[in-house]
DNA sequence: GTATTATAAGACATAATAGTCTTATATCTT
DNA sequence: AAGATATAAGACTATTATGTCTTATAATAC
């Protein structure tokens, strides 16, 4: 798969912030059964994302998480790098450590090219695109009862 | 990492042999030297091929193996669906079982867009043509050095 | 037939990822 | 101040991916 489950959760759970008031704190545990992952789980990959600064955590009862800023000016990308490591982007597609410069793999150029289109397509997409449908919503509901029959 | 090492191992090892004189019986041997890839461990994943009719096996001290068909009528995706699996190209990329219909999840649409790149440059992409250059080789040569640093 | 050389198959070991559980700490409520 | 509630941190377990090793089997050479 593209994206390590870890990444897909921290995914799923941006866009779940990004569709809650803006500056609003949400408990982890009911984002959690909303989402249908695991409480203790999902709270060690969103303590990564509060270290990368993309989102914001309180203590106490009136605690919680929530984006760390706009949702428009946090990308998929940044996601993705946080949990995937910097290199997700450039990593040779045939794993060669050097592939790039002066040598480069025999997948080089083309991979480039269709790489372009990915990065673009996570780099210019924002939280705040979710922001304003339901659709996120629509697919919880299958989501939870799906997971039933894993 | 896009696809696993296995599947890189995968498609080195196929791109290799679609350099080799035509119908030659290679040894795997030889070609993991070349590749610097451990030989029981890519012996197992040539195995995977074989069975799926990708590449033939024969043993003795003449065997070894070789493309089971021109490598013009071999496609990367052919490589890259045996080992990662069949589902590799149309997971969600959000994980969810049942994205599709009725409901999608939030990035369904503009990933297809993105994925579609994908898949053409993996489908129209056949092992022919890296048997008539010689990038591959150039990169084979740093990373044999390579390794060493690892 | 016997030795040699190659792949086939599967057991075994290690490392990375995924997931769970327990204890600590900060914040709010009363 | 004390109890309740939430995240923080790290130990622990399970699963999967990766890699190694041993034994079996087939083909060739002699």
């Amino acid at each position: 798969m593209l994206l390590s489950s870890s990444c897909r959760y921290a995914l799923r759970a941006s866009i779940y912030l990004a569709q809650q008031p803006e500056g609003k704190f949400v408990a982890t545990k009911e984002m959690c059964a909303s989402l249908g992952i695991s409480f203790h789980y999902l709270i060690k990959i969103m303590q990564k994302l509060n270290k990368h600064n993309l989102i914001q955590s309180e203590r106490g009862t009136k605690g919680g998480i929530r984006l760390a800023r706009a949702a428009n000016s946090i990308f998929i990308k940044d996601i993705i790098e946080t949990i995937e490591g910097e290199s997700f982007f450039t990593k040779c597609v045939l794993g060669f450590p050097n592939c790039g410069a002066p040598d480069e793999c025999a997948l080089h150029k083309e991979w480039v090219a269709v790489k372009g289109n990915l990065i673009v397509f996570f780099s210019e997409t924002s939280l705040a695109y979710f922001s304003d449908n339901d659709r996120m919503n629509d697919m919880n509901q299958e989501f939870v009862s799906a997971l039933l029959n894993k």
